[in-house]
DNA sequence: GTTGGAATTGAACGAGCGTTCGAAAGACCG
DNA sequence: CGGTCTTTCGAACGCTCGTTCAATTCCAAC
């Protein structure tokens, strides 16, 4: 069952379609657009994908499912609520500065999807949303009441992280660790009035 | 030259179309789409507008508009820096609340345009940008050096009240009052570490 | 060198797109 | 009524779209 020559292609077919639909946009991007980009001809990128919507849906499902595991795997073991926090918002980030074009067409097109894949991607997200709810309930449970509604916060928080992708240049003079920690920072100092110094912020997620 | 009759039929043009374009996206509406939700013939759409492409400017263009007129007003002759970022967040809040279909086209559709109509909004949001940033430099200079980049404070900004058409229902049990306070909050917080109270954040932003 | 499945393709299909245009209808004034 | 300017529209044009399919090429196994 398993083809890794297969695989291969298909990655590289789905990261080229990424930039592209990041670049134009996927509805404004055609199926020969994705053919000239990736190398394979236009009836080729048929024999790898069964539509151009679940071409879109494999690229979202792949990278939420790798923010996800990388989430996961950085919340492991760690207790206290500021530093979770903290490794959410890192891990977040720095797959999305590592990863823009893909995370530009998760977050940007994330309503072009329809039915079952929908439904799917979807089913994803409220899994996500729910460990920072969680986050924010220890948060509150060891810092005191927070200052305001928990859902906006969370919603505020993934709308200072999402939008990224209509400003942030990754190759220019504001790393990836300032921009976790300065996120971190403007979200714990207004939500549980932490103000964070710097000695308490981890110097990497890694571990 | 003005015409009052056609200004109006423009206009319900205009809101309807934006209806449509925030419900399905600006690539996915068809001229017939728009035709049909406006009660007018497809070829009669271009009677009152010159190409799809201005239909999006106007919707853009007009609300953005808006957005900034009202910015002004509200900050007019406020000179106390706290006050003034809580009118400029709640400005942006309280109209987009309340004109989410254009707004999320505003907010969305960004890259749709090209050329001179994009040139224009972009100036635009370039101006609304500065205002905020000064703002920023207000507070700092009033309340001790910000704890981070002043540029990533103000993206985040945007992040948290752009990202709204996200999740928020102004008919749900979250007002836009509560909305603006806690962003404020959520900010102030974080930045000049400002632990808001009540009191000192205006009832409305009248007057 | 033949076989057989995997991989690739050129060419075509039907549908829908944004836009145009000449003509019809309506509104206002003499 | 007749004339003129604004408003509306049915019908069509040329084009691009996502998708399909029969045919071909590739390549490892015998």
């Amino acid at each position: 069952m398993a083809n890794p020559m297969r695989d291969q292609k298909l990655d590289t077919l789905l990261s080229s379609a990424a930039r592209v639909f990041a670049q134009h946009g996927y509805h404004q991007t055609s199926m020969r657009d994705l053919a000239r980009a990736s190398g394979i001809s236009l009836a080729g990128v048929y024999y790898y994908v069964r539509s151009k919507e679940e071409l879109l849906y494999l690229i979202q499902r792949r990278n939420f499912e790798a923010v996800i595991a990388g989430m996961r795997r950085a919340l492991a073991g760690v207790t206290n609520p500021v530093e979770r926090l903290y490794r959410f918002v890192d891990n977040h980030l720095d797959y999305f500065a590592t990863h823009m074009a893909e995370m530009k067409v998760l977050s940007h097109e994330a309503g072009a999807l329809t039915g079952d894949l929908l439904q799917t991607v979807n089913d994803m997200k409220r899994e996500y949303t729910r460990v920072l709810m969680d986050i924010l309930a220890e948060l509150e449970a060891s810092h005191g009441p927070a200052h305001l509604n928990r859902r906006v916060a969370a919603y505020s928080l993934f709308g200072m992280m999402n939008w990224i992708y209509n400003w942030y240049d990754p190759l220019g003079d504001v790393g990836v660790e300032l921009l976790s920690q300065s996120v971190c920072r403007l979200f714990l100092g207004g939500y549980v009035g932490l103000p964070v110094p710097e000695s308490s912020l981890p110097q990497s997620a890694a571990g």
